[in-house]
DNA sequence: CACTTGACCTGTCCGC
DNA sequence: TGCGGACAGGTCAAGT
């Protein structure tokens, strides 16, 4: 769920609400969420100050002032929301008014159908924190709160010395990031052809090749480069490898400046359905026509994913290495 | 080594 | 209405 443009929005978010902040107490309740010793927790978190929040692909790192960090993967269901004590008074005196405010102190899945989708029952959520999704709470010494909420638990937190993050193991696996700025074409290219014989979208979803892509932003970039997703990455042509660099940071840019997507569907009050993949042109889309020339959207499987294509735009028409 | 599949979890949805 | 099972997707371990 979140990929790079969703968690570039929660290390957004989170830079302006945390730096500054000292820690007055931390619980938790689950050792696969957050294994650091209790004695570690409170030796190096208690009374510690968050000096920064920063983002490497999927991974979200708050940089305490006790030298240690909080490095965090929220893999699919994982959450961070923080509470104002003083705005979640408001919302218990006056509900219509924090109905408003609630973006700027929520940064979850929910907060975004809050902010894009108008008003729908997670505007309660402030209300019902810890929940029991919660695997983390961090209290602020001026009462505010951040919540690590996790209803699948394929999430994690680790405690580590600061200088350790890059030393370990994902992190020094992990592949280059699509919008850096050195990030080449030709660098991109050469990392996909690494892995020749593989289904191009497992290319892009290999973290140790492009770091950052997750299943949604791997099938709307090969949608918009016109490339069948099960196609072996050697046998692509480099004109069409060329344009899938463009259209994955062009679509990837985008996600970031609206402030990324969500693929959870939900009933609201009324009962009524929606989608909040606002910008999705093939995603959770099958049975619909296609964009670009109406054709209906397939959901097939390809490596492993459910996988959504245009047949018509994007075909497996390439049976040779056409490159040599 | 290259590459694929299954496990990890739990809430939701679909069909009977 | 209830119930079983398929499904969701990020990553890693185990398998071919």
């Amino acid at each position: 769920m979140p990929e790079l443009p969703e968690v570039e929005t929660i290390k957004r978010g989170l830079s302006e609400l945390l730096p500054g902040r000292v820690i007055a107490d931390v619980w938790h309740d689950w050792q696969k969420s957050f294994p650091n010793a209790p004695a570690d927790v409170a030796r190096f978190m208690v009374n510690a100050k968050i000096e920064s929040v920063r983002r490497r692909a999927k991974v979200l790192i708050i940089e305490l002032s006790s030298g240690y960090s909080l490095v965090i993967h929220l893999k699919m269901t994982g959450q961070l929301v923080f509470v104002n004590k003083n705005e979640q008074k408001l919302e218990n005196s006056n509900k219509k008014l924090v109905n408003n405010i609630n973006s700027q102190f929520l940064f979850s899945n929910s907060s975004r159908e809050a902010r894009f989708g108008g008003g729908h029952p997670t505007d309660s959520l402030i209300n019902n924190l810890p929940d029991k999704s919660t695997r983390v709470v961090i209290d602020f010494q001026d009462d505010s709160k951040l919540f690590f909420n996790d209803q699948r638990k394929f999430g994690w937190m680790r405690l580590l010395p600061t200088i350790e993050v890059p030393q370990i193991d994902f992190m020094k696996k992990m592949g280059p990031e699509p919008l850096e700025d050195d990030f080449t074409v030709n660098k991109f290219i050469n990392n996909i052809l690494r892995r020749r014989q593989s289904a191009i979208k497992a290319v892009l979803l290999d973290q140790t090749v492009l770091a950052g892509v997750g299943n949604i932003y791997a099938d709307e970039s090969l949608w918009a480069a016109k490339i069948h997703p099960a196609i072996p990455a050697g046998q692509i042509p480099r004109t069409k490898l060329i344009k899938l660099y463009s259209e994955l940071r062009r679509i990837l840019t985008m996600a970031i400046t609206k402030g990324g997507s969500t693929d959870r569907n939900y009933v609201d009050a009324k009962g009524k359905k929606g989608s909040y993949l606002t910008f999705a042109q093939v995603f959770r889309k099958e049975n619909q026509p296609c964009p670009r020339c109406g054709t209906i959207i397939e959901k097939i499987r390809v490596a492993g994913r459910g996988t959504h294509i245009c047949p018509k735009c994007q075909k497996m028409i390439y049976t040779r290495d056409i490159r040599s």
